[in-house]
RNA sequence: CGGGGCGUAGCGCAGUUUGGUCAGCGCGCCUGGUUCGGGACCAGGAGGUCGGAGGUUCAAAUCCUCUCGCCCCGACCA
């Protein structure tokens, strides 16, 4: 058991910051609110980064770049935009050792100015659709930051289309809220429910939000990535229009999407364990380590080393160059150098030692179960990708029947608090109250709707107002 | 922004009530040795203007005032 770790039943935000220290991935910066992401951290990032950017290239978008800084006046065009956003919006208004004649605000997202931009470049329903995403990174000030999950700089991915029709508007929405799931799924392991937003939590200026939910190990909530209807919001404000084939100007229907380093946070509280982080193989930068131990440092050299620079490189061959690395901390004890890596979420550790080239195989440990294997060392490339398979299935299966385990219908309110007070985790019901009744829910049992399902059709009695005609939405306390 | 807690070595803390032999402990780090398959042990060593600024006093980590910052719980959020 790790001692330097506090485990998660006794205190789990302590936890979480417990893991995510002990595996070097991220550090406080001198501001307030702010993070540094060091190099382990930011390898999974790397790894989020370019598995999601092909997902996307594969949908048809391409990616741009966009300015930091943003008139003050853009935010004003959309009224519940500027609403939503001004709270936390960093703001320069001195600069070049002058006052700006207009203050410049520090991105908290760009539908603005990329509006802006759309506006010019888009004349004719020829020059539709535009599918263009930017990774950046935004400013969101916040009041209680928390590493990966808030902070007020984070980085992110944000698509931004417009289209010709609003029916391919909202089938680019969906498009992307389900390439979300599936690499959500696929990818980090993380069982999600997509749904859509209730009005109270959309975002500003969109006509619907979608989202993809997550259960951490805590039983609480965490919105992964959402997918924004814009409608002709956005193109209203900003002018996008466009000739129709009839020849008649119409307004453009616009989306946009995105998801955070957030996803780092989701992954650290559904996967990992009370000796630290461990990562599904799929999202992990390094996939497999090979440890070469001797107490005789002439034998370990001759001997043992050459054997594991052998199994290194049959490895990179079969799983990638970077996917697996060699441990050399020959200072280090055995025990410590497995802690180091364990630590550190890789999910298969290989040991070669005396007896390992003895018997000509080797003893791989898992890092999900613990779980020892033997290897014959002939069969490494084979044994050892299917192992990763097996490892990345057991972590979501692992995590999606922990959501089932903790998610409960109810009819009533009387049910809903009991439930929440006594089991925590997601509820289902059937809602078709007001705002001003999700409002009271919240204010009375701190629980707010993350989304109703997409595919339920059945119109049943409001667990709350007993009004007919509700949706089935799943309640739950949320990050 | 409200409520609570806390700033002393890289990290975690004791010392503050009762001002003076209080610059200390554990972990980590460095050196040497013995060890070595899930976090070793022994010996020696480096490291701090006690968050900052004023003040009280012969004397301040300790008392007073102001200030900065952090953590936890609430309202706001990817």
């Amino acid at each position: 058991m790790a001692r330097n770790i506090t485990p998660r039943e006794k205190d789990y935000s302590q936890w979480y910051l417990d893991v995510i220290k002990a595996a070097e991935m991220a550090d406080y910066a001198p501001v307030r609110g702010c993070m540094v992401i060091r190099p382990t951290g930011y390898a999974i990032w790397e790894s989020i980064q370019s598995q999601l950017d092909e997902r996307f290239k594969e949908t048809g978008h391409v990616n741009a770049y966009f300015p930091l800084l943003i008139p003050n006046s853009f935010l004003e065009k959309e009224a519940k935009h500027v609403e939503g956003f001004s709270p936390e919006c960093a703001v320069v208004t001195y600069a070049g050792g002058e006052e700006l004649e207009e203050p410049l605000v520090v991105r908290p997202t760009s539908e603005t100015v990329i509006g802006h931009m759309y506006s010019k470049w888009v004349q004719s329903w020829r020059d539709l659709p535009i599918l263009i995403n930017q990774w950046c990174n935004v400013v969101r000030w916040e009041k209680r930051p928390r590493l990966f999950l808030r902070t007020s700089e984070f980085l992110w991915q944000e698509g931004h289309t417009a289209h010709a029709t609003r029916e391919e508007a909202m089938e680019e929405t969906l498009r992307m809220l389900e390439v979300y799931r599936s690499f959500m799924e696929e990818v980090l392991a993380l069982p999600v429910i997509v749904g859509e937003k209730s009005e109270g939590e959309r975002f500003p200026g969109a006509e619907n939000t979608y989202t993809c939910e997550a259960m951490m190990t805590d039983k609480r909530a965490l919105q992964a990535g959402t997918s924004h209807f814009l409608g002709q919001n956005f193109s209203r404000a900003f002018d996008i229009r466009f000739q129709n084939k009839e020849g008649e100007l119409e307004y453009a229907w616009t989306t946009s999407w995105g998801a955070s380093t957030r996803l780092i946070g989701a992954i650290v509280m559904t996967h990992s364990d009370n000796d630290g982080l461990v990562l599904p193989p799929n999202v992990a930068p390094v996939k497999v380590v090979v440890i070469p131990i001797s107490p005789d440092q002439s034998r370990l050299q001759d001997k043992i080393l050459p054997e594991a620079k052998n199994i290194l490189e049959r490895l990179k061959k079969a799983l990638g160059r970077d996917q697996v690395i060699l441990d050399t901390q020959f200072h280090m004890r055995p025990g410590d150098r497995f802690f180091y890596h364990l630590q550190r979420g890789i999910p298969l550790r290989l040991e070669l030692g005396e007896a390992e080239l003895a018997s000509s195989r080797l003893r791989a440990v898992r890092r999900d179960t613990t779980e020892v294997i033997n290897i014959s060392l002939d069969a490494v490339d084979r044994e050892v990708p299917k192992l990763l398979d097996d490892i990345q299935g057991n972590l979501l299966e692992r995590a999606r029947t922990f959501r089932e385990q903790n998610t409960y219908q109810v009819n009533s309110f009387e049910e809903f608090k009991e439930a929440l007070n006594e089991k925590g985790g997601f509820i289902k019901a059937c809602f078709a109250g007001t705002p001003e009744d999700e409002r009271a829910i919240k204010e009375a049992t701190t629980a707010t709707i993350r989304c109703f399902l997409l595919d339920d059709s059945t119109e049943r009695t409001c667990f709350y107002t007993k009004k007919q005609g509700g949706r089935m939405a799943v309640f739950a306390k949320a990050y």
